[in-house]
DNA sequence: GTGGTCTAGACCACC
DNA sequence: GTGGTCTAGACCACA
């Protein structure tokens, strides 16, 4: 994972929202092990203490428990994390229907929009 | 227009996308005069020289026209701002169904997402 | 007729050619009066007497004939104006065929590529 | 390349065309690594960034490719360079055939006095 | 060292 | 006043 912080909002809720990524994702798969505090704080290039913060309030939003010695570890709470999905992808949804008001476009015609490209780019991943 | 620049892009081509954006929408309707390089510059924070490049660029592109004295005017070629908002409109699905497919959301499934989201939020997302 | 002088070569030379240019074409025609030093000195923005220079010169060349107190004509001669015509033409086609095979065109392939584009732009004579 | 700028046109597009005229008459050899900008603005006299506009110019074109820090290559595509070459003979021919109008001469008699031309100029033409 | 970008400040033509 | 061009000098990323 690629960490860049930008500066409108406090780093640990940007790291807490990539790790809620990486959840959501799959990349850190239910009852998996994260990283140690250290190691996940190294390879963000932010203060351990910063990073302790983001965990803890995964831990408050149940989607991470943290077992004494043995680590931290992401939650096999099947609701939880479909819950987490929606959220995040309710929050993606809504940016991108923000941005295409603001470019003119009518609710209505936005589906229509999203369908032609998904079948204009049916397969290629085209990122930029 | 709030002019926020991040230092992933130059700031020139930052301000050629702001200004298409502000285009396509609508916000600097077709065959309207321009403010002139040095009021934009003003309130972009730049350099007069950066924001000459970023209209020359539009220029270029077809979308404003330079008048000598008389300052820029936005085009009035229905057809390039058509072909301006296909492609500022295909930017923003491409990166939403991007970040749609990070969070593990497959391609069928997005149009439902959006659909589901604007029936929700049709009350709201046209506060017009 | 715009008079513009560069400075790689005398003005009154210059003035020569512009007004040889100006004879060969028919501009003047042959036996009429040309306007009087002053002027030509004049329009052309020049000392009179840099244009008496070129004026002398064009005489000495035996394409105009001063009388006296009644001015200056273009010569009559059908023998001398077609040299002169065949001069300049000459001029212009020598650097032509200088420019083109600086181009890397060889000499044989020349007149093909007149013949194709007078072909191609019979009629309009688009100035560039 | 010897350098000399009038003030009919802007320097940067000045040296777009000698750069042009370089890459088309293979003095500037496709694929060849030009020199740096600053070099080249030395040679020309002109302000290094006057240099990079015309580069970028050049680059716009498809005539030359900038190779991050090893430098700017001419293209090796043959089509554009084919292209570069029948543009700037056809600004040739054309600028020609305006000047032989202007004289007087009609366009079906100006093949034939290109064609005298070569011929009486065969040996000298070619110096090779 | 390379190309690329940005700023600052100046001058010009046009009307 | 407008757009357009040019210079001077600086900084950056890349390798």
């Amino acid at each position: 994972m690629a960490w860049e912080f930008h500066d409108n909002a406090p780093i640990y809720l940007q790291i807490v929202n990539g790790l809620q990524r990486g959840i959501a994702s799959g990349a850190y798969a239910p009852g998996t092990r994260l990283p140690s505090v250290r190691d996940l704080a190294l390879e963000a290039g932010v203060n351990p203490n910063t990073m302790q913060r983001a965990l803890a309030e995964l831990e408050r939003r149940g989607l991470v428990n943290a077992q004494r010695t043995a680590g931290r570890f992401v939650t096999e709470d099947a609701a939880a994390l479909a819950e987490l999905r929606k959220e995040m992808s309710d929050a993606i949804v809504a940016e991108f229907c923000r941005k295409m008001q603001e470019l003119g476009v009518r609710s209505e015609e936005i589906p229509a929009a999203v369908q032609e490209w998904i079948a204009t780019h049916s397969g290629s991943a085209n990122p930029m």
